[in-house]
DNA sequence: CTGAAAGCGCTTACAG
DNA sequence: CTGAAAGCGCTTACAG
């Protein structure tokens, strides 16, 4: 009963008799929690996992204690133990950090809502172990979910991995294999409709449009968004006037150059997403060529860069916090058995997103 | 020996009785390749962990046999059972999304160089319970090491609380409280005197400051470097040319708009960070003073933005990835006891940084 | 409503 | 050079 050892360390501390008094900086377990309320660990177990079929007497006074011990349960020990491990990891390959930035915001803030970290896990999408890595941080660190994001979230292989392994994944704005994952998104094609549909409404009719990058869906339903926009008006885009873009500065001032080269050129360009509009603004700028007056110039992403550059860019808002917020309530709910685990695979969340019309497109 | 028990989930293969084959999602343990190479654990152990007293040919037999089985050690079974976690915190709050981002990666980078993952853990320096939040945050996982970034780490809370829980830490660019902790910095003084030397260089006399966020330490050495610059050269600093800021875009274009309302105002100014910066500039545009003809303007960072505005802009550019790289290199070496422990507290790294001549600043 | 036992997958401390 | 035992701090499955 009465312990005489000195506070230990952790290391030290091993066997039955832990210390009676906790070490300044030792860490109360729920061993401790147990003792001093007089209970077993499992009825501390049940208390913290707010579980029921506990006297309210007794759920007080573990309450308490705990309370006072600073008890908090170990993390680790629980995900050994248990079916969960309260870590999701966000993968990601994106060029843009802001995107990624707030795409992690989200989910970490998700999480904390229901005692989750996240785990960032940048991978190379061209890496030739791209499959081993990922298997081997499936197997390293048992995830109770992953959050998949462009342009990883429609690579097969990436998928397979995932399945195999049995981790649930929630895709953010994913391009092919639809019906295969659970999917968080906004409307894309609808958005570039719509700014489609802006540009023509302030007179436009000579639109050019620089694509994004080949490996990411968004570039496709984006040109598809704006070729159904122009069709609609009753117009076809123009070959000569659509080029290659990667979604970043350097393409972007390429294709401005390409589409600035001559007298014959368009009023309007948009561009696929802000870096890339950014880059067609500058080489415009180089030509000699006025934004938005001689040339109107949009975007698509609404990112930091967007108020700074002069003129400031219209371009098209994506709720990427917002995005990433819902996929981790969809792995969340689902881990904590509340979702029908059934359907999971065929939930399909669709976000809003906004045009935010600024000076760099202005009526011909 | 035969068993033929189907393959079962991680749930039901609880017992000693473990299927004899690996189910397909199923993810080999220490158990199964002792068991196929016929060794204990302990062995597999050994050798999985790179330690010493292993016949060469037993080494090799195990790491065969744990290659076939994709065996990789579960992490949060070594963290428990052993005095290492694999786990290293970044704590952070910080307005700017790509500062943010690169201590990130480069953290991640050094990480997994040695099997280490990264918990980025977002936290509010104003919340009441900051203490409390990361005193949970360090009970509930057992952290080998964080990484503390401004301003939290110039808070002596946030010390204290890691010094309490014994958790190792290095600053990145600290300020207060030197000699406490490992850290990893920058010369923003000297970065800053250069600067100001290299306008004094180009004929300007009239420079006009703007302050940095006043939580931040990098604040006040960016502006100790202007007074010493300024000083260098013979002339002092106008009291009525430093202007109040933070950090953001609308402190920039709030202290320009006082900078530049009457006849007599700077030729350069110099502001302690881009987004500040970008906001003087926009502020000389709308009063129709342009960049860099009539006045030059400066920042500090190298943002991503720097090359989308117009003119580029001049700034200084850090190793902002390599200081996370850095800090957890130090984390890392201690946690493998490679490093002396003793006097881990005093190490201090110091990391170049680069002046980025770009257009937004011109020879008077 | 409560608890004793077994186990998660590893490492530690020892013994040989 | 190798292994058996105990333990990390929890949860699971079961018994009462």
């Amino acid at each position: 009963m009465t312990q005489t050892k000195a506070p230990q360390g952790r290391a030290s501390a091993r066997g039955k008799d832990r210390p009676e008094f906790l070490s300044p900086g030792g860490i109360a377990t729920i061993n401790d929690v147990a003792r001093y309320a007089e209970v077993s660990i499992k009825t501390v177990s049940r208390v913290m996992n707010n579980e029921p079929n506990v006297r309210e007497e007794t759920r007080a006074k573990v309450r308490e204690v705990a309370n006072r011990l600073q008890y908090r349960p170990n993390l680790l020990a629980r995900s050994l133990a248990g079916a969960r491990s309260f870590l999701i990891g966000l993968l990601h390959d994106n060029p843009v950090a802001s995107y990624v930035y707030d795409l992690q915001m989200g989910a970490i803030r998700r999480g904390r809502l229901s005692g989750y970290h996240v785990l960032s896990e940048p991978q190379e999408r061209d890496a030739p172990d791209l499959e081993r890595s990922i298997a081997g941080l499936l197997a390293t660190i048992r995830l109770d979910g992953v959050i998949l994001t462009p342009p990883l979230c429609d690579m097969a292989v990436v998928l397979q991995t995932l399945e195999a392994a049995g981790v649930p994944y929630v895709r953010v704005a994913p391009y092919l294999y639809p019906g295969r994952s659970a999917c968080v998104r906004m409307d894309d094609t609808l958005a570039a409709f719509e700014m489609t549909e802006y540009l023509l409404g302030l007179g436009h009719r000579d639109i050019g449009f620089v694509l994004g990058h080949p490996d990411h869906g968004a570039s496709h339903l984006r040109y598809e968004g704006f070729v159904r926009g122009m069709r609609a008006a009753g117009m076809e885009p123009r070959a000569d006037w659509i080029k290659p873009g990667y979604f970043t500065f350097a393409s972007g001032v390429e294709a401005g150059r390409s589409l600035f080269s001559g007298p014959d050129r368009p009023t309007a360009v948009f561009a696929c997403n802000d870096d890339t509009a950014f880059g067609v603004m500058a080489s415009a700028q180089q030509a000699g060529i006025k934004v938005p007056d001689e040339v109107s110039v949009v975007g698509f992403d609404d990112s930091p860069g967007s108020e700074l550059i002069w003129p400031h860019l219209t371009t098209i808002r994506q709720p990427v916090e917002q995005l990433a917020h819902a996929a981790a309530d969809m792995l969340l709910l689902r881990a904590s058995g509340d979702a029908e685990s059934a359907n999971f695979n065929s939930l399909n969340k669709l976000l809003p997103f906004e045009l935010i019309r600024r000076d760099s497109a202005r009526a011909l």
